[in-house]
RNA sequence: GGCCCGAUGGCGGAGUGGUGACGCAGAGGACUGCAAAUCCUUGCACCCGAGUUCGAUUCUCGGUCGGGCCUCCA
């Protein structure tokens, strides 16, 4: 079978993919700051890791995920003047950063339940490893660290390689930071931040640098090694953390491990998602939500359709347009589904897979037979070729297109390709695609009694009042559609 | 200032040393009382210059333009 090939940040090649463990594939995901709602663009590096979860599975590997939930730390400015933006946030809302936290934390988790990201074996919260994070900072400081009035700092030059994830040398010559006082190199970062002289933060902890809390590198290292143990198998995160982030947390596991080896197998990177004024912001005008989608009438995962249809290393453009075009491609896919399959599936009388299961490769032998045209075959070069999701997608709408083979085939085959990629065509609703906008201005009662209306007066041949009532409804954004093969007789329009 | 990346049709976006996926939009047809939805068919592209080569969109160099990072960031 087609070896898996991922491309490996630290190498920049493509790498074949061998567990550390047989037979398993442990993945670490650097997960969201809690201290406010996460934007689409946010929501890109989960769709990318869930995906790598999901081909992992495919290919037979037993997985364990780890994604963290960052609930501490994290400055707003330097690296060492700002303020906190949990705490920041606390103040603005006026309430205790718990609070915030557990706010945004269940927000993020609505995000990744709406587009269909796989709960991952764990989710790990940095306030609970806080004592792990003092010991592991202990067992590195004499030899890694030193301390200064702000806290205690790691020593980058103390470990081999440092920042050669990046590829970039951080020279201090035109350092647009702000310089601390007394780093020995531009590089070095916090291990643990000591609450300022006279003041108390609502998240703090005693240690025996004093009170305060960890340097937010510390955590990753911390939990990855509790929950994976090092060195274990694939790191991802945003493309962001490539130059500062995971250098930091590589420097961290070689102190820890006293090897030069970072810690992970593979390192993966998504890239952006950008829109024309540049990178998301959470800042700037309307915040682009999975709510905000949802509520302007799209279903989730007509974006995570859109994500699926670029390389997960490309830049990818976000546009009203690209959404409208991903989501029309969604619901043309899963017509086929209710319309061919489900109907074939009556008529046979037995669901000839379950869908609740996640599927693996079938053997080969059987797969032959049934893959005629080698679709699958395709199918799984495309994946296994550093999740090459834009290349496989029209693979399966091959398969949804071409009934070329027997119906349990055919279902089987779309199930494995659909659960790999997750859009989830085999359990929605049709209901579910027609997701009211939230600034609709009619509702469904009466788009059905206008409906019934105008059947009436069809019937009649009445035609003058059948347009009526049309034109009616398509003044309120209503569109009517007879003999719609899903017997969607209207949808309100985006 | 330093480092890095990209440039493909109307939009988005794969891929390739020799026939340029796919989706959406557009066009034509079928269906429809007329539409819509659906189905079938279909037009349209590889930034510029030089080089390597029998042949470059694909490799090399230069240029132009665009983007990212160097500060928290997916």
């Amino acid at each position: 079978m087609t070896e898996l090939r991922l491309f490996n940040s630290l190498t920049r090649q493509l790498e074949p993919f061998v567990p550390v463990h047989e037979g398993e594939a442990r993945v670490y995901t650097c997960g969201p700051t809690v201290y406010n709602y996460p934007h689409i663009g946010n929501m890109r590096a989960y769709v990318f890791a869930d995906t790598l979860g999901r081909v992992l599975s495919y290919k037979g590997y037993k997985l364990t995920h780890v994604i963290n939930i960052t609930d501490v730390g994290h400055l707003t400015d330097d690296a060492d003047a700002g303020e906190d933006k949990m705490e920041k946030m606390a103040a603005e809302k006026a309430q205790s950063i718990w609070d915030i936290a557990r706010h945004y934390t269940e927000a993020y988790w609505a995000d990744v339940k709406a587009l269909n990201i796989r709960q991952p074996a764990h989710w790990s919260i940095a306030t609970d490893y806080v004592p792990a994070m003092i010991e592991f900072a202990e067992s590195i400081a004499d030899k890694h660290c030193y301390e200064l009035e702000g806290g205690l700092y790691f020593d980058t030059s103390t470990v081999a390689d440092y920042g050669a994830l990046a590829r970039a040398k951080t020279e201090d010559g035109e350092g647009r930071i702000e310089e601390v006082q007394g780093k020995r190199h531009a590089a070095d970062f916090a291990i643990w931040r000591k609450t300022p002289a006279g003041e108390t933060r609502q998240m703090e902890w005693d240690s025996p640098w004093g009170k305060g809390a960890p340097g937010w590198h510390l955590e990753c290292s911390v939990m990855s090694e509790a929950l994976l143990g090092l060195p274990f198998d694939i790191h991802t995160g945003g493309i962001d953390h490539r130059e500062i982030h995971h250098p930091n947390e590589i420097a961290q596991n070689q102190a820890r491990c006293h090897s030069d080896a970072s810690g992970a197998n593979i390192w993966m990177h998504n890239n952006f998602l950008i829109e024309r004024s540049g990178k998301m912001s959470k800042s700037a005008g309307e915040f682009l939500r999975v709510q905000l989608l949802i509520d302007k009438g799209f279903h989730p995962l007509a974006y995570r359709l859109m994500c699926l249809q670029a390389h997960y290393r490309s830049e990818l453009e976000f546009s009203w347009e690209g959404l409208e075009a991903a989501f029309t491609r969604l619901k043309r896919m899963y017509k086929v589904v209710a319309v061919q399959l489900w109907k074939q599936f009556e008529e046979n009388g037995h669901r000839p897979v379950d869908a609740t299961k996640h599927y693996q490769v079938i053997p080969s032998d059987e797969w032959q037979e049934a893959d005629q045209t080698g679709v699958l075959a395709q199918f799984n070069a495309a994946l296994f070729d550093d999740l090459n999701t834009a290349k496989a997608l029209p693979l399966m709408e091959e398969v949804l297109g071409e009934p070329y083979m027997t119906h349990a085939w055919r279902w089987h085959m779309i199930a494995t390709m659909d659960q790999t990629l997750g859009l989830g065509l085999l359990d929605f609703d049709r209901t579910d695609l027609r997701i009211r906008p939230k600034a609709a201005t009619i509702s469904e009662a009466e788009i059905e009694t206008a409906l019934a209306a105008r059947k009436e007066a069809r019937a009649a041949k009445d035609f003058a009042k059948s347009d009526a009532i049309r034109d009616d409804l398509i003044a309120k954004g209503v569109e009517v559609m007879d003999g719609d093969p899903l017997g969607w007789d209207w949808r309100i329009e985006i």
